[in-house]
DNA sequence: ACTAGATTTGAACGACCGCTCAATATAAAA
DNA sequence: TTTTATATTGAGCGGTCGTTCAAATCTAGT
């Protein structure tokens, strides 16, 4: 053998990710992203292939944490339900100031990428539809235990639950803290389709 | 007195609109806009004085159009709150497919842009908001004639429309057409808070 | 200690970026 | 017709972009 690699892979795409969510694929540069991974271009390029694969990686991870941060959710409050809704209030209201960005990094990219970027594009939408799915699975289990009517539909209410999370989260980005958020957020679940 | 200017000057702030629209902010290159607009260099920094002043402009006259659009739906059908209606479903059903982009280009802006380009960023949120006041003041009609039960909020109604407008319009671009986008906006003005 | 095979380095490439300006063209006023 | 003020042109500026690659460096196996 010789020499192995002294990076940390997923440190290196935790930190792209962040910077990517912050700035947008055509904004961030790969000499910005030298910086904060603090790797030299050849070694970025010999791991990662491309500044489009680099931010397929970062998707995928952002993915991978957004669905493990609903599961935790669930389990916190054990209440498929109320871990949804805890899940809602953590990304549309402590992410507004904790995150890279307030919005979410799929949905940005699905806003900025034409069909020039179309791999992109579509890794995106592929990532938004398993959370989707994700939504739609616990909205099963909060059937099963009788926190949701037997008569509606999970697949409905997971649509409506992505639509309000997009539109949520844009409409914080625009009044910065003068949106009633937690009260709107309240009256999805209080109110049809879900009650 | 001497030459006077020979081109549109509102003829070519709507195909840079339109390209901006189309690509964003950061990935509409100068170069492009000369192209689309049929303009030197030159003359473009001579009648508006950068890519930042161009968008700005752009982000003005697609406000102008977006403003006169709902006064039109209102006008069409006699009735504030089905003219609201037929709004909504003309930029989130039609507006997928003729339009540049499905996505509404203040929401794409404010998700794109960061404080890197203040100016812009404010443009856009204060065009959101003055947005949302004209669908206040259908509201306020609306309950004045009838439409809208008097202990209604026209400025809370307002807040949802903008978010559902910003939700639907993200899970349109999503799903690309797969979507039963007609069906929800009837059942926003089916339900809570509306009914 | 040496070697072999992998990783890391950073100068530099060609392309494109936003933008400028001296030169040229044009049309209204004299 | 000449003048004069403005509009238009496009080559090209300094800089940054994503990316490459020969050389240097490093470490596991001998």
């Amino acid at each position: 053998m010789s020499k192995t690699a002294k990076f940390d892979r997923q440190q290196v795409i935790d930190k792209a990710k962040d910077l990517y969510w912050e700035k947008g694929f055509h904004a961030t540069s790969m000499r910005n992203l030298q910086d904060v991974v603090d790797m030299r271009p050849g070694s970025i390029y010999a791991a990662f292939g491309s500044k489009e694969a680099l931010f397929k990686e970062a998707l995928a991870r952002y993915t991978e944490i957004g669905l493990a941060n609903l599961q935790d959710c669930e389990q916190q409050v054990a209440s498929p339900l109320s871990g949804l809704k805890l899940f809602m209030k953590n990304i549309v209201i402590e992410s507004q100031c904790s995150a890279p960005n307030g919005m979410c990094m799929l949905a940005k990219t699905v806003a900025e990428l034409t069909s020039e970027h179309q791999e992109l594009l579509d890794a995106a939408k592929e990532s938004l539809k398993r959370m989707e799915a994700a939504f739609a699975a616990v909205l099963t289990r909060a059937k099963a235990a009788g926190e949701l009517a037997p008569d509606k539909d999970p697949q409905e209410l997971a649509r409506c639950i992505q639509v309000q999370i997009a539109g949520l989260r844009t409409y914080a980005k625009i009044h910065q803290g003068e949106a009633p958020l937690e009260h709107m957020i309240e009256d999805i679940f209080s109110h049809y389709p879900f009650h």
